[in-house]
DNA sequence: CTGAAAGCGCTTACAG
DNA sequence: CTGAAAGCGCTTACAG
């Protein structure tokens, strides 16, 4: 072993009397290969009674990119969707001997470039673009089965049931692209299932902003008896401004959210909400990058929980 | 350059006239060289317009670690600590020429020697480890000028100077090694403030569990009129519990909450807190991790956010 | 069936 | 004041 720490190739070589070749042939299982079955197991048994292990950087160096693949994400990690997206991403990364490292918050393209530039990572993905196209899954047309569209469809379908007949999504003041998305799904499926014309407003911050946001839009639009929230926290305030209205929910108006953080059960009435578990998702994204075949993962549907909000 | 599409060092050296060894010289600004100005000057432009920009893998190859710091942290980024910290922390490490990159969730160490292996970051942060020592800033004893037991003591005297006496702190059902300090730091306070001996009691989920527990309590220790929470979410579900049995808030008791999450202002009676900055937190340990002057560093104190549960 | 050699892109003693 | 050379640890054509 070479003086400092590191078991080498080289070490592993010596140890077992081949040369390096041999040693990164057997124990990367190259094909086309045709090493003895007594110098294989010769090579991997010191291998292992050294404890060696490749070295990452060199491997990258080597072939151009590192084993780990970079996540993008703007900010926390609220709702179930991202935590078990990130949770499936990461066992499925994990499976196949790659990292997963995320960066947060908004990077710049150099910024970006520089991470590049610096591990050279496998691959680099942006947090919630499959799931915002629905290109995921086989499933076209914005993922009308296990995607965006099918899970705002699902919101839409259980105020309906309710016999709710007028809508509205409410809305983030910070624009995201997954809005106009979000919109246009629910309002097909409104108009599908015979509905008025979706409506839609923004609740802005703080709370007494909202709170006047809220009554505008209801002055505008009296008709309307169901609020669906593009998230778990617009919904919830939502409910709040409600309450500053001196409005009962489900009552006067009923609300629903949308990706189950874990605040929905704390408040009065307790949020009814969307549960998105997108282990799948994280699993299809990892197997994506890596290049390797997606077939047979089968993602488990959205589900309500029903609470008291609506 | 090389045919395919990325600029290295051999490029730069071809296009300005000189060996490989000089522009790297003067790229990095290599210290006891003595090298022309024009020459210097005939480099660095050469390296410009050929938009070079070094390739960290085969610089983390020869130096033995990569500019990545790598930080592990538990779960989400729920609180406004643990945002303000992972932004300081990026924003120092960006500023010299590092990278941070952020692994989700518990982790073995086997992972974790994965990750080293892999990349060979600069360091592998723990987050949360210095706050709770409160070995940073110089301040020993538990950080009692920026640390836990700072913020620990702010979240007291609060109470305390609404005339309380008697007081509590909620602790979430997951136990946190955070929580002994807590305590600890918040019972140093309340001795030293000549107030009753602080109790303490776990708010355990779901939310009917969490009112059993409270009502117990509240049996058990019927002069205590002030909780403060471990952090927001036990605040938060507190005043869930309180309004369930009927209580009201702050007039039968009192709630304080810790690390100012956005939910705290949308619940009625909106939660009071305590907000903490702890971007310096983060900056001081991007220094520390590059082994540099940790000197210069002014945190801001943190602060009471006051709403109405006190 | 196995080994010697080249090369990924960089930095840094070591010579001149 | 500047260049040739070695080497970080690995993989993979290419010879035998």
């Amino acid at each position: 072993m070479g003086g400092s720490g590191r078991v080498t190739l080289n070490d592993v070589a010596a140890a077992s009397g081949v040369s390096r070749a041999t040693v990164s042939f057997v124990l990367n299982n190259a094909p086309n290969q045709t090493i003895s079955a007594a110098t294989r197991e010769r090579v991997q048994q010191a291998a292992s009674d050294l404890g060696y292990v490749p070295h990452g950087v060199a491997r990258a160096l080597r072939e151009g990119a590192s084993r780990v693949v970079v996540l993008n994400i703007d900010w926390g990690l609220e709702g179930n969707y991202s935590r078990s997206y990130v949770r499936g991403l990461d066992d499925e990364l994990a499976a196949h001997d790659h990292v997963l490292l995320v960066r947060h918050g908004h990077h710049t393209p150099q910024a970006t470039q520089q991470v590049l530039d610096t591990i050279a990572p496998r691959a680099v993905l942006r947090f919630g673009e499959p799931y915002l196209t629905g290109h995921e899954l086989d499933d076209r047309g914005g993922g009308w089965r296990d995607g965006l569209a099918a899970h705002a469809a699902l919101q839409i379908r259980h105020l309906a049931e309710h016999g709710h007949t007028r809508m509205a999504l409410a809305l983030p003041d910070s624009g995201t692209p997954l809005a106009e998305a979000r919109l246009r799904f629910a309002g097909q499926t409104a108009a599908a299932l015979g509905l008025a014309p979706l409506a839609s407003f923004v609740v802005p911050r703080p709370r007494s902003a909202g709170t006047s946001a809220v009554r505008e839009f209801r002055a505008a639009h009296p008709g309307v008896t169901a609020i669906a929230g593009f998230n778990d926290d617009v919904a919830l305030r939502t409910l709040t401004t409600l309450h500053d209205l001196g409005l009962s929910v489900p009552g006067d108006v009923a609300v629903i959210g949308y990706d189950d953080t874990e605040y929905g059960e704390l408040v009065t009435p307790a949020l009814t909400t969307v549960h998105i578990d997108a282990e799948a998702h994280g699993r299809l994204a990892a197997r994506t990058a890596l290049g390797l075949d997606t077939g047979g993962l089968v993602p488990v549907p959205a589900r309500i929980i029903v609470r008291d909000s609506v």
